[in-house]
RNA sequence: GCCUCGAUAGCUCAGUUGGUAGAGCAGGGGACUGAAAAUCCCCGUGUCACUGGUUCGAUUCCCGUUCGAGGCA
């Protein structure tokens, strides 16, 4: 079966170096599994690569998404596996590097998605009643649909508990239901997944470090931009750690030494988050970040099983 | 130099009418199938500054010491 290779880790990991030069070595060619470089004008805050940081290897998924958008999953993965077959077409390896596990699940799982556009009406409305009637009432109607998927999540979970809502609604199926169709269509690449991670103390300053530096590099610069033009038409890209908090310093929330901690400390949270999510994926093969570039490569192309093919 | 107040979790502090203590934040762990950099769940042992005294028992009361803040000279 052909081989996918896949690159995870937190953020500020060195994923894009590394992969650069796996996939000079290999002849290889890049697909980013990344919710917010998707998005265009948004460069600085989310460590976007460069053109020069990619020594002209191609990368797909990055980018090509304008910021008003709300970009989703299931357009990822579609558009992914059609970047995955043309690197494939031209008899070179597919890479994938990123850091939202959700979208690594919905490749290295071949999680199915229905093709459906998502109902904001409708969703509007759900929020309007979780506002006036609670959400415990939206909770209880969860269950009534879907009781084994309810009981999976938190009376607090309002983005789910919507979610199971929302689905029912527009497919007439389940949520659970449909993961069991997703479920039985298998995957069609023989995915290798590694993940770089670094001792947590080591991780943590290099993500100071790096805030540092995209706040030299003009990221509130990057940020008034993007605001000043699309305001609250961003919506999903709003979300970003770093964009948001300069909002918030745009709009005199805090100072500047806040909103510079605040930064620090989300993208912190968020690398422990991202580290849940790969621990969990079976068969991952661990590369210390603390090793140069050239051994991890080594290591990679010992345990992958490309070269042997 | 004198007086007053303070010293408790990484930080800010609460508390124990004497029976060895708990919040917020930070931090840690986890979940995750169309917003995912989002959203949600769980996790609190620390010489209660140090020395001595009173007491069955002191982090709590008393004496002193050290450090910090304020006031008076």
């Amino acid at each position: 079966m052909q081989k996918v290779i896949v690159i995870c880790g937190p953020t500020a990991s060195g994923k894009t170096a590394l992969s650069i030069e796996l996939a000079k070595k290999i002849n290889g060619e890049i697909v980013s599994a990344d919710s917010m470089q998707i998005y265009d004008e948004m460069d600085i805050g989310t460590a976007k690569v460069t053109k020069e940081e990619m020594q002209g290897i191609k990368h797909y998924m990055v980018g090509g998404i304008s910021p008003v958008k709300r970009y989703s999953v299931a357009e990822y993965k579609k558009n992914a596996l059609i970047a995955i077959n043309e690197i494939i077409e031209k008899e070179k390896i597919p890479i994938v590097v990123g850091g939202t596990g959700l979208y690594v699940n919905s490749l290295i799982y071949g999680i199915d998605y229905p093709e459906v556009e998502t109902d904001l009406e409708y969703r509007r409305e759900l929020e309007e009643i979780a506002k006036n009637n609670g959400l415990q009432y939206l909770y209880e109607k969860a269950m009534k649909i879907d009781k084994e998927a309810t009981l999976k999540i938190s009376q607090n979970d309002q983005k789910r508990i919507l979610r199971i809502l929302e689905i029912y609604k527009q497919t007439g199926k389940t949520k659970t239901q449909l993961e069991e169709e997703s479920r039985k269509n298998g995957v069609p690449y023989n995915y290798d997944v590694y993940g770089i991670d670094f001792p947590r103390e080591i991780l943590y300053e290099r993500i100071n470090k790096r805030v540092e530096l995209m706040l030299e590099a003009g990221l509130i610069d990057e940020v008034t931009r993007l605001y000043k033009k699309y305001g609250k038409e961003l919506y999903t890209s709003a979300q970003a750690i770093g964009y948001k908090e300069v909002i918030d310093y745009i709009n005199n929330l805090y100072t500047k030494e806040e909103m510079i901690e605040k930064i620090k400390m989300e993208t912190r949270r968020y690398a422990k988050r991202q580290l849940t999510w790969f621990r969990k994926i079976e068969n991952i093969k661990w590369l210390n970040g603390l090793d140069n570039i050239e051994d991890n490569i080594k290591a990679i192309l010992h345990s992958s099983s490309i070269w042997k093919e």
